[in-house]
DNA sequence: ACCGGGATGTTCT
DNA sequence: GAACATCCCGGTG
């Protein structure tokens, strides 16, 4: 089990999310395997926060890449991504699912709702909820694990082919296919 | 199973 | 004032 280095992050954010697929997020012990993500930013991307410039909100997807950028979304939910790319470039890879893996019992006890273990972590909002990730960790350093956030190789490889769609939620920029899973993983947001 | 609508508040126009 | 990278619940079949 090996914490990513900042190297892997500055790329470009779809070479980063195929890449994170089957590599673990953990917050102090418990977390689960990448099992879907989606890219944004890049080149002039209209679906990406980052598309109309720097604001006080999206600050962080242009500072360093592998740190976390944490935005509150419909009044109620958290959601969570892997800064990527260099400054300027304004790249991260929302995190979407995860298989729950360690800490079960605490992910149960923070998702209330979650009676199923398929539902503890099987949307962007869910998997912050479990982790208990929230606007106080954006900015949080994945590679020096400041907040106890990391994201980690254990020596699973990324599917050699994997999943492959449109983005989830969007207005703008449904065009591109920038989201990737792995296939036939139960614990998707939506099946593939 | 699938579908429709409400919650809830920050951010940006 | 509208939009929003979502989730949950209660309807119906």
């Amino acid at each position: 089990m090996r914490v990513i280095e900042r190297d892997f992050y500055r790329r470009d954010p779809r070479t980063v999310a195929v890449e994170l697929l089957n590599k673990l997020l953990l917050r102090d012990g418990r977390g689960g395997r990448i099992v879907e993500v989606e890219a944004y930013g890049g080149s002039n991307d209209p679906g990406s926060h980052a598309y109309r410039g720097p604001t006080e909100r999206n600050a962080t997807m242009f500072g360093p890449p592998g740190h976390l950028y944490v935005y509150f979304i419909y009044g109620t939910h958290w959601c969570c991504n892997a800064v990527c790319s260099e400054g300027t470039e304004a790249g991260a890879v929302l995190v979407r699912a995860l298989a729950p893996l360690y800490g079960l019992d605490e992910m149960r006890a923070r998702r209330l709702r979650g009676r199923r273990d398929r539902d503890l972590c099987s949307g962007p909002a869910k998997l912050c909820q479990a982790l208990g990730i929230e606007g106080a960790d954006d900015g949080a350093d994945l590679v020096t694990g400041d907040r106890g956030i990391v994201i980690a190789d254990d020596g699973t490889p990324s599917p050699a082919v994997p999943g492959q769609s449109p983005r989830i939620g969007l207005s703008a920029g449904i065009t591109t296919p920038w989201r990737w899973y792995v296939p036939g993983e139960p614990n998707l947001s939506r099946p593939g």
